[in-house]
DNA sequence: AGAAAAAATGAGAACGTTCTCATTATGGCG
DNA sequence: CGCCATAATGAGAACGTTCTCATTTTTTCT
């Protein structure tokens, strides 16, 4: 149907390896030849085949971007797009192509499929049980996990210092003058949960504070719970006079829960976020959050990934994206 | 070096065309036989080469998603997610993986590249060029257009009623009693752009208002864009008491400009959005908007572009997604 | 048991490239 | 002009499947 490589040779005389060398090395074709051959392929809408291609050089420059996010749709998830932005940027420079994924359980759906479209690395974004993972090592595909930090050292991963994050982030409450400061800690995999209540734990003690277990929640990362829960704390006795939360969704939630409490922000609450994700700027009060270069992240696991397809070996296995405290008017 | 067809046929003792049949049709090999291929396989770890198979059946179960908007990098855009969302849900139903790219600017990156890669249709959202649309049409690629209005018939398409959308929006304005009613009109595609105005336009006019041009702006439609046009109008005398934003972005921001000077939201100026997407529940006051059905958006182009793909005969080339007020807060 | 029908299997071309190796054309130089 | 180096081209295998058609095996029926 389509027209190929053998339709061009046919129409401009010469034999489908020179027309293909026109394509794939134009420097060792005479000039003469590469123009009639062009012109054929013109006149005939003539546009190489890359799943040919692909068979033959066993390479399909296609990357696949998988995410895994229990609580949302994944690609709602603000957190997710200047990631992926970034990825597909990296991607595109070199020709490469980007399939996406999303998914809620932690088995990815037709899991297989990436195996056999034959990508050519996959990027892991989210938690994913390391089963998953492994299918595609036994494939030697390159795998590079961003967001996600299993204890296994054989993976490529680039990860968030959550646990600077939040001490920073908490920090910043101590700095205010706060001395009661609630954590409303989304359910995100164990090791993110578990590094930002740490952070969060340690800024206490290292300023003589106590954490209330009361003032502790741990709830679904979501607008609705955030909103839920901030409402339960503000009904206690002696209710914190800040709040760490540990992603954007959930601070604006708490925020709407203080606003219609009929407090303020944040002279009665004050409240830091995390991520920085552009929620943080559309809510009024602005919010006090603590900033991830999502953008470095999404480009430094591509960069990574292509290193690896490229055969390059990779030194530095584990990068840490450094975290930034970013001030608005929440705090 | 990966394990091919070949090897499990080796090892099993049967044939290729044997091994490939208890595959892409395991009903018409003995169970016997199946038993024993998929030991085989699963001993070697085997998985069907998609690419080969892409190869023979001209058909490579991979669909694009093109996004083009000129103003942000267009996956952040709320409004894109839950269609891209829904649309991934089809195609994952069908055993089809969507390819995802998107650009700022009307010429699509790399654009014969969706072409040699051997989509087996596209799905473009946002505005495009027609010349970009015929490429594919050229090589006989099923097309579908989402939120793109172009005159050309040809194409299929899903599509909002912007009109209507614009006119319940602002009828129930004046159903609050509001007489001057200002517009802030992102600069979308003409066509979008248009609809909305003159949806707000008919209004007015049935209810023998009168648009005061000072009070109706374009604007891009960014967060900075709907704060800044907003702030400007409020030191304006004679200022509206109500304004319609076509799209929540632009509502966001105006919500913003309308609290940090000091005013009510809605007692002092009510604030219709559109879209309702989520940035819609995030700020406080919730923003009344019109929702749009953007799941079935992307279901339904999905639906339309898997029709053409399987070639059944489309009946219906265009759909319009009918648009609903959603009262919250702002008015 | 034997023939006919049905089910299961195998052989080999085809899909559209790339790439290696062999061959032919071109150019430079004594 | 003839020789050699080099540049340009061509022939054909290979990539890993599917699919058609021919062949073999199994089942069914008298």
């Amino acid at each position: 149907m389509a027209t190929t490589i053998i339709d061009v040779a046919k129409k401009c005389g010469y034999s489908k390896a020179t027309v293909a060398r026109a394509y794939s090395s134009p420097q060792s074709v005479s000039e003469r030849a590469r123009e009639k051959i062009y012109a054929a392929a013109k006149e005939l809408h003539y546009a190489p085949n890359a799943i040919a291609r692909a068979m033959v050089r066993q390479r399909t420059e296609n990357i696949a971007f998988i995410i895994h996010e229990k609580q949302y749709p994944a690609i709602l998830n603000p957190f997710y797009s200047p990631i992926l932005e970034a990825a597909m940027q990296e991607a595109t420079k070199r020709n490469y192509s980007i399939f996406i994924t999303t998914s809620q359980d932690m088995r990815l759906p037709n899991g297989e499929m990436y195996i056999e479209k034959n990508m050519d690395g996959v990027i892991f974004a989210g938690e994913v049980a390391g089963s998953s993972i492994q299918e595609f090592q036994k494939q030697n595909i390159p795998v590079v996990l961003l967001n996600n930090c299993p204890d296994a050292e054989e993976f490529l991963s680039v990860t968030i210092d959550h646990f600077h994050g939040a001490e920073i982030a908490v920090e910043h409450l101590c700095d205010r003058g706060h001395r009661r400061i609630g954590l409303l800690a989304g359910r995100f995999s164990p090791h993110v949960f578990e590094a930002r209540l740490q952070g969060y734990l340690s800024v206490l003690e290292r300023h003589g504070l106590s954490g209330d277990s009361r003032f502790i929640a741990d709830l679904d990362p979501t607008l609705e719970d955030g909103e839920r829960v901030m409402t339960a704390m503000l009904d206690q006795p002696d209710r914190p006079t800040a709040f760490f939360c540990t992603n954007d969704t959930i601070a604006a939630g708490a925020v709407k829960a203080v606003l219609r409490s009929g407090l303020r922000v944040p002279e009665d609450i004050a409240i830091v976020g995390f991520d920085d994700s552009y929620i943080s700027q559309v809510i009024e009060p602005e919010l006090t959050t603590i900033r991830v270069d999502t953008q470095a992240m999404g480009r430094l696991a591509a960069q990574k990934l292509f290193d690896m397809i490229d055969g390059k070996d990779v030194t530095e296995k584990h990068v840490e994206i450094p975290t930034e405290l970013i001030i608005r008017s929440t705090t």
